[in-house]
DNA sequence: CCTCTATGGCGAA
DNA sequence: TCGCCCTAGAGGC
C-alpha cells in the first residue's frame, strides 16, 4: 500500500537492517540492472523518506532514489534470500558476516542513482510530509487558500503535501465532513489545520500497523454485520455510511477514483463550511 | 484460464 | 485527457 506510511515503514526497516554495512546488489531480470551494478559492494550509511519517495544513502555520495509508483513492493527481510523467484528488479543483500539481511524491489517505476541536483530539484518540488517532524504545513495551507481547485485534487497533489494517497484523501475528507469538490480557497485556516493534525495522527498509526485504519471504534461495526470496516468510504461506494446509513458515492477526480457521503459531506454551495 | 482493478505519476497530445 | 509503465490479487467463466 505505498502511501506515505508504506514509505516511511520501509526506510525504517532498510535503515535497521543495512545501515553500516556493505551490500550486494543485483538485478536478476536486468530492468535496473544499471544502478544494481553501480552500488553493487558499497556501503549502506542511511535510509529515509519523503513524501512517496524513498532515498537509501551510500558511501561516496552516492544515493539511490526509489518510487514504488501504484504496484511497487520493497520487500526486507532479516534473513538469507532465497533464489530469485519472479520478477525481482533490484535485489540488495547484506555483505558482511552475521544478521543476515535481504531486500527484493519488484514493480517499481523509479530505481535510479541521483545527481545532488535532482535530488535537490525533488526536495524543493514536495510539499510538507505529515510523517516529518519538521514539516511545515503553513506551506501547504498557503497553496491551498489561494487555489480555486478542489481540495480533493489539491490532497493529491504531492506539491501540496507530500505522502498522501487516494486512500488517506478520501478517509481524512470523510472525517472532517468536506466535500471533495470544495474548492480549497473555500477552506477556513483552522479547518485545514484540524484536517493536518487528523493526518499526522493517522499517518503515524498507519507507520506502526503498516496499514490504513481510519475507522473510530465506535463506528467499526456500526452496521452491526459483524464486518470490522477500516475505511469510512475508501472503496465502499453503494454501501450505507458508518455514521449516518446514506449510500456511500463515487466520482473521478484528479484521474482517481473519489468516494464521499452526500450527508455527512454536503456539497459546496458557495458558502463557508 | 481470462479480465479487471489498484494505495502513482510521467510525458505526449 | 489519454496512454503507458509495471505487478499481484480478486473475481468471473
Amino acid at each position: 500500500m505505498p502511501e506515505g506510511h508504506t514509505l516511511r515503514r520501509l526506510a525504517d526497516s532498510l535503515q535497521t537492517a543495512f545501515a553500516g554495512r556493505p551490500v550486494r546488489t543485483s538485478s536478476p531480470q536486468g530492468r535496473f540492472a544499471e544502478s544494481a551494478a553501480l552500488l553493487d559492494g558499497s556501503r549502506v550509511l542511511a535510509a529515509d523518506s519523503l513524501g512517496k519517495h524513498l532515498f537509501v544513502d551510500f558511501e561516496d555520495d552516492r544515493l539511490l532514489h526509489v518510487h514504488l509508483g501504484l504496484y511497487g513492493k520493497f520487500h526486507v527481510a532479516r534473513r538469507l534470500p532465497d533464489p530469485p523467484v519472479g520478477q525481482v528488479r533490484l535485489r540488495m543483500v547484506t555483505a558482511d558476516d552475521g544478521d543476515p539481511a535481504y531486500g527484493d524491489l519488484r514493480g517499481a517505476t523509479a530505481c535510479e542513482l541521483f545527481t545532488p541536483e535532482q535530488h535537490r530539484a525533488l526536495l524543493e518540488r514536495l510539499g510538507p510530509d505529515p510523517l516529518r517532524v519538521d514539516a511545515e504545513p503553513l506551506r501547504a495551507w498557503e497553496r491551498i487558500r489561494r487555489s480555486r481547485a478542489p481540495i480533493g485534487g489539491l490532497l493529491m497533489d504531492q506539491s501540496v503535501v507530500a505522502g498522501v494517497g487516494n486512500v488517506y484523501r478520501a478517509e481524512i475528507l470523510f472525517r472532517h465532513g468536506l466535500h471533495p469538490l470544495r474548492p480549497g480557497l473555500a477552506l477556513r485556516r483552522a479547518q485545514f489545520l484540524a484536517l493536518w493534525a487528523d493526518l499526522v495522527v493517522l499517518m503515524q498509526a498507519g507507520v506502526r500497523t503498516g496499514r490504513i485504519d481510519t475507522v473510530r471504534p465506535e463506528h467499526v461495526d456500526r452496521l452491526g454485520d459483524g464486518v470490522r470496516r477500516h475505511s469510512y468510504v475508501y472503496k465502499r461506494d453503494g454501501e450505507p455510511c458508518l455514521v449516518c446509513g446514506s449510500i456511500v458515492r463515487t466520482e473521478e477526480l484528479a484521474a482517481r477514483n473519489s468516494f464521499w457521503c452526500p450527508r455527512c459531506q454536503p456539497a459546496y454551495r458557495g458558502r463557508a463550511a
